[in-house]
DNA sequence: GTCTATATGAAGATAGAC
DNA sequence: GTCTATCTTCATATAGAC
C-alpha cells in the first residue's frame, strides 16, 4: 500500500505501472496480485485511504481564538498547509485527472475534502452569527462557508498545480490567508 | 489535430493512445507520425492550440454595463460559461493531471487562463476605483482581482471536476455568480 | 505467502510500397 | 502524403515451484 500510494500519487493511474509499485515495495509482481485482484482495485484502495487521511487532518483542525478574524485566519493558515502539501496537491491532481474513469473515487474525494471543510467552516460561522459578530443572511450560511474556503484556497492551489515543484513561501501563504480573511470579514462582519 | 484534441482532452496524455487518434481521424498510424514526430509533440501542439482558444474567449469578454455590480455579474456569468463548458473542464483536467510531465504546458495554461482573466478583471477594478466606486487599498488591486475570480469559479468548478458528466443548471450558475458579486461588492464597494 | 518465469496483448514507432 | 505490415518494447496478469 505504501509503495502503491507513492507511485499512484506521483504518476496517476494510467502512467503508473505495476512494475514501479512492485519494485518500490521490494516484492515480486505476483505478490502484488495476491493482495489485490487488479490495478484498478489497488488504485481505489490507495485513494480511499488517502481520502480518509484527508478527512482526519481536516477534522483535527481546532480553534479557540477570541475574535472571528483570528478563528478564520487560523483556519485558513492550517487549511492552506494541508492543501498545498505535496501529498495534498498530488491527491487533488490524481483524483481530478482520473475522475472520468473513477467517478466514485472522485465523489468520495469531494466529500472527504472540500465538503468536510465546508461543514467545519459553516459550524464556526453559525457560532459567529449567533454571537452577533457576523451576518450571512445575504447568501446563506452554507454558501458563505464555501465562498470563504475558495477565497483561501483558490489562487495558491492553482499556482501550485500549474507550477509543479515550486512551493509557495510561508510569506505567500500568509498573504493569501490574510487577504481571504480580510475580504470575508469586510463582506460579512458586523460594523 | 481535431481528432487528437478530442482524444487527448477526453483521456489525458497517458491513457490516450495513438491508435485512438488515428482511428478518430480516419487515417493510418504512419500518417499521424508523418506530421508529428512523437505522441508528446502532438500533445503539446494540441494543448497549446487549446490555450490559444482559451485566451481568445476570455479576451472577447466585453462589458458596457452601468454599475460595478452589473459589470462584475456579467463577467462572472460569462466566465463560468467558459470554465464550466465541457472543453474548459477537460482542458483543466488534462493540464493539471500531466503538469509534472509537461510543466511548460501547465505554465502556459496558467498564463492563458487564470492569469489573463486576472488581468482583465484588474483593469475593470482600476476603472471602478478611479470612479470612486470601489476601494482596494486593503489588499491591492491584483490580489482583489484574483480573489474575485476565485469566488466566481471555486465551488462550481470543483463540483464539476469531481462529478464528471453532471452539468450544473443555469440557476446554479446564476446563484454562484451572484453570491460572488454580492460578497465582493460588500467587501470592496464604497458605502 | 512469496518467488521465477512466462503468457498474452497492446503500446509507440518505422520500413517500404504506392 | 498515405497506406499496409511489422518491429520492439513493455504492460497486465497468471502458472506453478518453494
Amino acid at each position: 500500500m505504501a509503495a502503491a500510494r507513492s507511485v499512484f500519487l506521483r504518476h496517476g493511474f494510467s502512467a503508473a505501472t505495476t512494475d514501479m509499485i512492485q519494485q518500490a515495495a521490494g516484492v515480486s509482481k505476483a505478490t502484488v496480485y495476491s493482495h489485490y485482484p487488479t490495478k484498478e482495485a489497488l488504485f481505489i484502495a490507495v485513494i480511499d485511504a488517502e481520502c480518509q487521511r484527508f478527512i482526519a487532518s481536516i477534522r483535527a483542525l481546532r480553534f479557540q481564538s477570541t475574535t472571528p478574524e483570528e478563528v478564520l485566519l487560523a483556519l485558513a493558515q492550517e487549511y492552506l498547509e494541508i492543501v498545498l502539501s505535496p501529498s495534498g496537491l498530488d491527491l487533488f491532481r490524481v483524483v481530478v485527472a482520473d475522475a472520468p474513469r473513477f467517478p466514485e473515487v472522485a465523489r468520495k474525494f469531494y466529500l472527504a475534502g472540500p465538503h468536510t471543510l465546508n461543514e467545519v467552516v459553516a459550524t464556526h460561522l453559525d457560532e459567529a452569527a449567533e454571537r452577533g459578530e457576523m451576518d450571512f443572511s445575504a447568501v446563506g450560511r452554507d454558501v458563505a462557508a464555501s465562498l470563504f474556503v475558495n477565497l483561501v484556497r483558490g489562487e495558491l492551489q492553482l499556482q501550485c498545480l500549474t507550477h509543479p515543484g515550486s512551493v509557495p513561501s510561508a510569506a505567500q501563504r500568509d498573504l493569501w490567508a490574510r487577504a481571504a480573511v480580510v475580504t470575508f470579514v469586510r463582506a460579512y462582519g458586523k460594523r
